[in-house]
DNA sequence: GAGCCGTGGGT
DNA sequence: TACCCAAGGCT
C-alpha cells in the first residue's frame, strides 16, 4: 500500500484491510471483488491484484515468505525496493532499500548532480555503501527505517532542516549549499488533456448502472460508468449518445449535468457527465453490465474518478 | 528504457 | 492555480 502512497492516506485502508484479511492465507482465499472493493480509492489498482496473487503464491508455499532478496523478487508486486525492505525489516538482512527518501538523502550526501531518472542506478550504488559500518549492519531494520524517517522528517524535498541533521557534517550537498536543490530532475513534459463521456442511469430505488472495466489498463478490474473510450478530442453530445446504454425511448432522457475533471499521473481527463432517470432497468441492460445499487457506504470497487461522476449526477437537479 | 498506472496533501 | 511528491512495479 505504501508504494508511491503517503502513510496518512494508507492508514485507514490498512486498518480495514487487516480487519478483513487478518493473515496471508485469509487474503489468499478471498474473492478478488472483495479485495478490489477494499482498495477502491487508494489508486494504483495493479498493486491490489498483485498483492492478492502474491498472497496466493505465499499460501501455496505453506504461508511462509521467502527470507532472501532473490526469493522475494520472485513474488508478484515485489520489486527491488520492496524486496530489500522486507529482507531488511522482516528478516534482518543487511541491505538498504532505496525509495524516494533514500534517493534524496543519498544524492544530497554525495552531492550527486546528475538528473533523475538517469542517475538512479548511480544513486542506488552509493546508497548500498550507507550501511557499511558495524552499527548499521548490526540493525538493518532500524537502519532502513531511520533512513526513511530522515528523508521524511529532516531531509525533506523542499526545505530540508539541515541544522537538525545528524549527517550535516558529512553532507557534501550541505557543504556546497546545494542540498535543497537535489536531486536534480530531468525537464518535465506537459500533461496532455483527454476527454471522455460517462452515463449515470438512476432507477426509482436510487440504483445506478455500472460496468466492469477490463482487467488490464487504466483502472483495471474496477467498476465504472458506461461510456465511450477516452480520446484527445471532446465528445460532441450527439456522438457521445451513440455510446450510451440503449433502451426504448431512453436516448431522449439523457441530460448533461456537468463535467468532471480528474488528473492522472500522465494526463488530465475531462468527462462530460450525463444522467437519466428511469423507473427500472431493462433486463437487456442488466445483462450487459452489472446492476449495482450505489449508496454512501456500499461495497463496490468504484475509483475516485467514477465516484465524482456519480456524485455529480446524483446532486444534479434533473431528478427533482 | 521509458511509458503506464491513482490519489490526496502540501506549497 | 498549478505544480510537486509520496515506503514503486510491470510491460
Amino acid at each position: 500500500m505504501l508504494q508511491q502512497t503517503t502513510v496518512a492516506a494508507v492508514i485507514p485502508y490498512f486498518e480495514r484491510f487487516l480487519d478483513a484479511f487478518p493473515d496471508v492465507t485469509a487474503l489468499a482465499r478471498a474473492p478478488q471483488d472483495r479485495v478490489m472493493a477494499l482498495w477502491a480509492g487508494l489508486g494504483y489498482y495493479a498493486r491490489a491484484r498483485n498483492l492478492h496473487a502474491c498472497a496466493q503464491a505465499v499460501a501455496e508455499n505453506g504461508g511462509r515468505f521467502p527470507d532472501t532478496v532473490a526469493g522475494l523478487l520472485e513474488l508478484p508486486g515485489i520489486g527491488p525496493y520492496t524486496a530489500a525492505a522486507i529482507a531488511a525489516i522482516a528478516f534482518g538482512r543487511p541491505v538498504v532499500p532505496v525509495d524516494g527518501n533514500v534517493e534524496r538523502v543519498t544524492a544530497r550526501l554525495f552531492a550527486m548532480t546528475d538528473p533523475l531518472p538517469g542517475s538512479r542506478k548511480a544513486i542506488a550504488r552509493q546508497a548500498m555503501t550507507l550501511n557499511a559500518d558495524r552499527a548499521a549492519i548490526a540493525r538493518p531494520s532500524d537502519f532502513a527505517q531511520a533512513l526513511f524517517d530522515l528523508g521524511a522528517g529532516v531531509c525533506t524535498p523542499r526545505t530540508p532542516a539541515c541544522v537538525l541533521c545528524p549527517w550535516r557534517e558529512a553532507c557534501a550537498g550541505n557543504r556546497q549549499g546545494i542540498a535543497a536543490t537535489l536531486p536534480c530532475r530531468a525537464p518535465k513534459v506537459a500533461r496532455p488533456v483527454r476527454h471522455g463521456a460517462h452515463f449515470c442511469m438512476v432507477d426509482a430505488a436510487g440504483g445506478i448502472l455500472l460496468v466492469r472495466r477490463p482487467e488490464k489498463g487504466l483502472l483495471g478490474g474496477m467498476m465504472g460508468l458506461p461510456g465511450p473510450h477516452w480520446r484527445d478530442a471532446a465528445w460532441p453530445q450527439a456522438e457521445a449518445l451513440d455510446h450510451a446504454p440503449t433502451a426504448p425511448r431512453l436516448r431522449a432522457k439523457w441530460q448533461q449535468v456537468g463535467q468532471v475533471k480528474h488528473v492522472f499521473t500522465h494526463f488530465t481527463l475531462i468527462v462530460d457527465v450525463y444522467a437519466a432517470r428511469i423507473s427500472a432497468f431493462p433486463n437487456s441492460l442488466v445483462g450487459q453490465g452489472g446492476l449495482i445499487h450505489y449508496g454512501n457506504d456500499v461495497d463496490v470497487a468504484l475509483p475516485t474518478l467514477m465516484r465524482k461522476c456519480v456524485e455529480l449526477a446524483r446532486d444534479s437537479n434533473i431528478f427533482d
